[in-house]
DNA sequence: TTGTAATCTGTACAGACGTACAGTGAGCTC
DNA sequence: GAGCTCACTGTACGTCTGTACAGATTACAA
């Protein structure tokens, strides 16, 4: 039944008509966007007739509606367990998530753009957890449900998400496209790299004149 | 002329049809998409005709292009003088960025998802300011040129447009839409509050786990 | 005033789109 | 084998889209 959920090795044919309708529409939906991709660009990708995927899933919302179930069944249990294990927001998920079914988070990212419900709600869920991680590990500097601990973790959501939403063009400075399985943890790699250097930066004198200058031009906004 | 580029305070009636025109096309391409938006819809938002969008622009493809252009003249100046000053890649600069006009940025952030030239233009003068800033603060971590430098370069330009792209998931968490100018400053602030903190966490023995758990996965991807 | 170019409007058309629906055939039950 | 359900196809319809184009109006130069 899954196909995506569970890759096995069997080829497209053998695949209900249904499930591989729903594939191909996460395809076109991942690459031309909720409006671009078109009813009969979907049959065609899946190799039916137009009626079929009406009749399977009576709308274009609809056939939406059940790729973004597709999403949350494949995720839920990863993120459920992330969550009762605290470690939701620990860059170390990422990585986790990049193992993940490449066709899956394409659609998602995509989705996070053209906005689903789906997508906004694992957005929250992402940043809830990384607001969990920063209040746990430095309980002094991120009060629990502080407007610092809020503001951080919704940008360390759209920062990490980032890196999904724009994989495409990281694919193409890359060469291999790091939703593709092998080189999931390219990006892990890169970002605890990233996260390491800038973050000596952030704690040094010039970052915290920058600090300093960002702040004043907040309290102060003339010229 | 410019509209947008000078805000100056004349009415929307002052500004010449074709400013006008661009304008509403900005706004439209950026809330619905290069798809989603129509010349119908944009004719409508800044009270013309339908032909005479046509009669300024020839084509939907004209006006896109014309959009374009108007982020690259309204960025050009920033973005040379950051790279001439060799600050592009500083974290103080995207808090620049963000105080320039909300609608370009608005524009700018769908423009990369729905993949035009000059957004990947941009996104590579991003990486490659980026990725200078690296190698100048950190000439033996990160040597010119090197893969580790490329990497880190291109997934820090992908997490700072990150923000920008999914603003509006800021905006609802935050209460204020942090691409107007009066909350520019507070993405930027949260940047280095994360920066500073993840920071820690990626040079601490847990970090040094992750990392070495994420090489070992990338050089033996078994189980 | 006359002529010419630029600005602007309204209509018309071909194609693509989502949706509705009649109809066909295979499998299954009683 | 009659009746039924379900998977599946093909066609047709109304709407929306980008584009083309004729014509009206204005601005300006000769």
């Amino acid at each position: 039944m899954g196909s995506i959920l569970s890759p096995d090795d069997r080829p497209a044919t053998d695949l209900t008509a249904r499930a591989r309708i729903r594939d191909a529409a996460l395809a076109q939906f991942a690459e031309h966007g909720t409006k671009g991709a078109t009813l009969r660009g979907i049959a065609d990708a899946a190799g039916v007739s137009l009626g079929l995927v009406q009749h399977h899933f009576r709308s274009k919302e609809g056939l939406r509606a059940a790729c973004d179930d597709a999403v949350v069944e494949a995720f839920r249990g990863r993120l459920t367990r992330g969550t009762a294990e605290g470690t939701l927001g620990e860059p170390g998920l990422l990585g986790d998530l990049f193992a993940t079914s490449g066709p899956l988070l394409r659609y998602l990212a995509r989705a996070l753009v053209d906005g689903s419900s789906t997508a906004a709600a694992m957005f929250d869920e992402l940043a809830a957890g990384a607001e969990d991680f920063l209040s746990r590990t430095w309980p002094d500097r991120y009060p629990p449900d502080s407007p610092r601990v809020r503001d951080a973790a919704s940008v360390m959501a759209a920062m990490h998400s980032g890196t999904i939403v724009l994989h495409g063009y990281l694919a193409r400075r890359f060469g291999d496209d790091p939703l593709d399985r092998e080189h999931a943890t390219r990006i892990g790699l890169a970002m605890l790299d990233v996260y390491a250097s800038v973050g000596e930066f952030a704690v040094s004198p010039t970052g915290d004149q920058i600090r300093e200058t960002a702040t004043r031009l907040r309290d102060h906004p003339d010229t």
